[in-house]
RNA sequence: GCCCACGUAGCUCAGUCGGCAGAGCGUGUCCUUGGUAAGGACAAGGUCACCGGUUCGAUUCCGGUCGUGGGCUCCA
C-alpha cells in the first residue's frame, strides 16, 4: 500500500498509509486529541473524522475549542434531538436544525406546541441515544432517491430542500411554493438522478444533511434544551408556523454549568430589572409600548452620557444643529423614505401630511442646502442629538434595547470625494475612543452591502462600497461582510462591541451615501468655479442613546464608575443629631459639582448601608460625633468597604480624581 | 404584525375546582439614637391589567383590547 504525506497545522509532516482516516491520525498523535477531535479540515474543507485520506493533504483536527468544531458538535446534538423528538412524536416532521452562535435548534412541523413535559421526555430520549453511542454514518443518495425517501415519509419540507440543492447545483433559481416545486421536479427529472445529496444517519435516524458530524452520539458530554418557540418555515410569515426547540451541548458537565452560570449572570445584569431596582427608567402600559420614561436617576445617567458626547463632537469640529420632529411628507418623498414604506408615523396638519422623523438626515440636508457652499467650507460636520420615532412592530420591543422613540448622536458629514476616506477613518477612530471610555475595548467591524430594497445606481453603490473598503484597508482594519445588510441609501460599516460577559452589541455605524445629496440636489462650488455634488456620510457613534444606556447598564451591572453614577455619594448620619452635619457635607459636595444625597431614614446605620450597597452608590460617607467634631467623613467604598475617616476636603480630591470620563 | 406563554399590593410570588384575596420584602407612623450589608411594634396599600359575554354570583370560565416575556422578521 502506498504512503501519503499529511501536513499538520504546525507544518510538520507525517507519512501514513493511503486510506488512513483523520481519526486514526489523531490517535497516532495522542489519545487525548483523538478523544477531543470532533471533525477535520482536509485542505481547508470541513469533513468527518472517518473520511479516508487518499492523497497528500494538509490536515487540521478540530476540537470543541474551535468555532467550526463547536458547530459540528452542536449540529450533531441537533440531530440527536431530532431523533429524540421523533421517538416521542413519530408524526413530527423534520425541517431544518442548524448550529447557531451558542448551541443549536431544530424546527419541527407539529400539530401543537411542545410543553415542558414534552421537553423532559425529549431530554430523556436524548440521554439514551447518547448512552447508546451510535456511530454517525454518511450516505450519498441521488436527489431522486432522496425525494422518494422523504415523500415516503410525507415530508414536503425535505423535498423542498432537496429541490433547492438541485436547483442551486444546476444553476437555477430555487422554486418556491408547492406547485412550482412539483413543476421543477417534473421538468428537471434528469438533474435529480445526477445531483447527489448526502444523508447522515445514526441508529434508526436519517436526515438530509451536508455534515460533517461527530464520529458517534456518545461524544456529546452534557446538554440541555433551553427554550421552545414558534418560528416560520424559512422565516416568512406566509409559511406554516413550525415548533422550534433550542438547546446547548458541551463536552462535559462543567462547561455546561459554566454556560448556565453565564446565562444567570446575564439575567442578573438585565437592564430592565436594574432599571427598576435602581429607579432609572420605566414604561407605562397606558402611555404606550416602547416609549421609555426616565426617572431622575436615569435622566441623570442619560445627561452625563449625552453631555460627554456633545463635548467630544465639538472637540472634533462638529457643529451642533437642531431639526424639528415633524417634517412635511413631501420631504419624505424626496428622501425616498415614503416610497420605501419606511415604518414611520404620519399625521395631518391643516390638510397637509406630515411625517414624524424616523431619521435626521433630511433635516440636515435642508440646512446644508440653505445657502451656497464652497469647497473651502468642506468637510462640514453637522451634529444633532436627534430624537426619532420608528414604528417598530410590537413583538420586537425590548426594554431600552428596542424602543419606538429614541435619540441618536447623529451626524452628517458633507465632503468632497477626495476627503471621504480621511473622514471615514476619523469617524472610526472617534468611535473607538468613545466606546473605550465606556469600558468597551473589544470590537468587531462589519461591512454591509446593498440590500434588495434600495435607491441609487449600481455605479453609486459601487463607489460608496469601495470607499468604505479602501478606508478600512488603508488602516488595516479587519472586517466581515454582511451581504445585503446596508441601508436603503448606501452601504455601511458597523462596529459591534463586546460587553463584560462577551455579548456583541451594535453601536457605531458609518454609512456612505451618494444618493441623498442628489435627491436633495445639494452642491458646493469647487476650485474650478463649477457646482459639484458633495458626498454625505451618515454616522452615529453611540447610536441610539436608549440602547446605549441599556448596554452600559448591563456592562457595568448597574455599578457605574464615579463619572457615570447618578448618585456618587450617599451620606449616612449615624443618628438624628448628625442630620445637620450630613446636610452640610451634601451641600459642600453639590457646590463642588458632585452628585450627593443624605439618607436620613429612621432605620439603623447597618440597614442604610445595606440599602446604599444595593443601590450601588460608589461612596458612602458615614458621619457621627467623631466626624462632626473634626470636619471629617468616614469613607466606605461600594467594593472596597470601610476606608476609615478622612477630612472632607481630602475625600473631595479623591472623588475629583475619579470623576473623569473613562476613569 | 405573527406564534406561544403570562398579567393578583411598589417588588417577588401564594391562592381562589366560580361565593366580596394572602405572605415576605418595600412604604408610613411610633418605639429604639444606633459606628460599616436587614432592631422592634403597629398601620396603610389591591374594582386580582382593561372592556364585554356566560352565570343567581366572575379575580377564577369565554371573547376582545392593552401590556410583558421568549421566538420569527427587521433594525440604532
Amino acid at each position: 500500500m502506498s504512503e501519503i504525506t499529511i501536513t499538520l497545522p504546525d507544518d510538520s509532516k507525517i507519512q501514513v498509509p493511503q486510506g488512513t482516516t483523520p481519526l486514526q491520525v489523531a490517535e497516532g498523535i495522542g489519545a487525548r486529541l483523538a478523544k477531543a477531535a470532533v471533525a477535520a479540515k482536509i485542505d481547508g474543507v470541513l469533513t468527518d473524522l472517518h473520511e479516508p485520506l487518499e492523497r497528500d493533504v494538509s490536515l487540521t483536527l478540530l476540537t470543541f475549542d474551535d468555532d467550526e468544531g463547536k458547530h459540528v458538535y452542536w449540529h450533531s446534538a441537533a440531530h440527536i434531538m431530532a431523533d429524540a423528538v421523533q421517538r416521542v412524536f413519530p408524526h413530527a416532521k423534520l425541517t431544518i436544525g442548524p448550529a447557531i452562535e451558542e448551541g443549536f435548534y431544530y424546527d419541527f412541523h407539529m400539530d401543537r406546541p411542545f410543553t415542558d413535559d414534552d421537553i423532559a421526555k425529549i431530554e430523556q430520549q436524548m440521554a439514551e441515544i447518547i448512552a447508546a453511542d451510535e456511530p454517525f454514518t454518511c450516505k450519498e443518495l441521488s436527489a431522486a432517491e432522496a425525494v422518494e425517501f422523504w415523500k415516503s415519509r410525507d415530508n414536503e419540507y425535505k423535498v423542498e430542500l432537496t429541490t433547492d440543492i438541485v436547483a442551486t447545483e444546476t444553476g437555477h433559481q430555487p422554486p418556491r411554493g408547492h406547485d412550482a416545486i412539483q413543476q421543477f421536479m417534473d421538468s428537471h427529472s434528469s438533474d435529480y438522478t445526477q445531483v447527489e445529496v448526502s444523508h447522515y444517519s445514526h441508529g434508526q435516524f436519517t436526515d438530509l444533511c451536508r455534515g460533517p458530524h461527530l464520529p458517534s452520539t456518545g461524544r456529546i458530554g452534557a446538554f440541555k434544551l433551553t427554550s421552545v418557540a414558534g418560528a416560520y418555515w424559512r422565516g416568512t410569515e406566509l409559511n406554516p408556523m413550525l415548533q422550534r426547540i433550542y438547546g446547548v451541548a458541551f463536552p462535559d458537565r462543567k462547561a455546561l454549568a459554566g454556560y448556565l452560570e453565564r446565562m444567570e449572570e446575564a439575567r442578573r445584569r438585565d437592564h430592565r430589572i436594574l432599571g427598576r431596582d435602581l429607579d432609572l427608567f420605566g414604561f407605562f402600559e397606558e402611555a404606550g409600548a416602547g416609549l421609555p420614561y426616565y426617572h431622575p436617576r436615569g435622566a441623570m445617567l442619560r445627561h452625563l452620557v449625552t453631555d460627554f458626547a456633545v463635548r467630544e463632537h465639538l472637540k472634533r469640529g462638529y457643529q451642533l444643529i437642531r431639526t424639528p420632529h415633524l417634517i412635511k411628507s413631501e420631504v419624505w418623498h424626496t428622501s425616498g423614505h415614503a416610497q420605501q414604506a419606511y415604518p414611520m408615523y404620519y399625521t395631518e396638519i391643516d390638510g397637509h401630511s406630515y411625517g414624524i422623523k424616523p431619521m435626521n438626515c433630511p433635516g440636515h440636508l435642508l440646512i446644508y442646502g440653505s445657502r451656497t457652499r464652497s469647497y473651502r467650507d468642506l468637510p462640514m460636520r453637522y451634529f444633532e442629538l436627534g430624537t426619532v420615532y420608528r414604528h417598530e412592530r410590537s413583538g420586537v420591543l425590548h426594554g431600552l434595547l428596542r424602543v419606538r422613540g429614541f435619540t441618536q448622536d447623529d451626524a452628517h458629514i458633507f465632503c468632497t470625494p477626495e476627503q471621504l476616506q480621511d473622514e471615514i477613518i476619523s469617524v472610526i477612530e472617534f468611535a473607538s475612543y468613545m466606546l473605550s471610555v465606556f469600558g468597551f475595548n473589544e470590537y468587531r467591524t462589519y461591512l454591509s452591502t446593498r440590500p434588495e430594497k434600495s435607491v441609487g445606481s449600481d455605479e453609486q453603490w459601487e463607489r460608496a462600497t469601495q470607499a468604505l473598503v479602501d478606508a478600512m484597508d488603508a488602516h488595516d482594519i479587519e472586517f466581515e461582510v454582511d451581504e445585503g445588510g446596508g441601508a436603503f441609501y448606501g452601504p455601511k460599516i458597523d462596529i459591534k462591541v463586546k460587553d463584560a460577559i462577551g455579548r456583541l452589541w451594535q453601536c457605531a455605524t458609518i454609512q456612505c451615501d451618494f444618493t441623498q445629496p442628489e435627491r436633495f440636489d445639494i452642491t458646493y462650488v469647487g476650485e474650478d468655479g463649477q457646482e459639484h455634488r458633495p458626498v454625505m456620510i451618515h454616522r452615529v457613534v453611540l447610536a441610539g442613546i436608549e440602547r446605549f444606556l441599556g448596554i452600559v447598564i448591563e456592562n457595568y451591572a448597574g455599578a457605574f464608575p464615579v463619572w457615570l453614577a447618578p448618585v456618587q455619594v450617599m451620606v449616612l448620619p449615624i443618628t438624628e443629631r448628625h442630620h445637620d452635619y450630613a446636610a452640610q457635607v451634601v451641600e459642600k459636595l453639590l457646590a463642588e459639582g458632585f452628585r450627593a444625597e443624605a439618607d436620613t431614614a429612621a432605620s439603623t446605620l447597618g440597614a442604610r448601608i445595606r440599602h446604599a450597597e444595593m443601590q450601588k452608590y460608589p461612596y458612602m460617607l458615614v458621619v457621627g460625633d467623631r466626624e462632626q467634631e473634626q470636619g471629617q467623613v468616614a469613607v466606605r467604598h461600594r467594593d472596597e468597604g470601610d476606608l476609615g475617616p478622612q477630612p472632607l476636603d481630602e475625600f473631595i480630591l479623591r472623588l475629583r480624581e475619579e470623576d473623569r470620563p473613562g476613569a
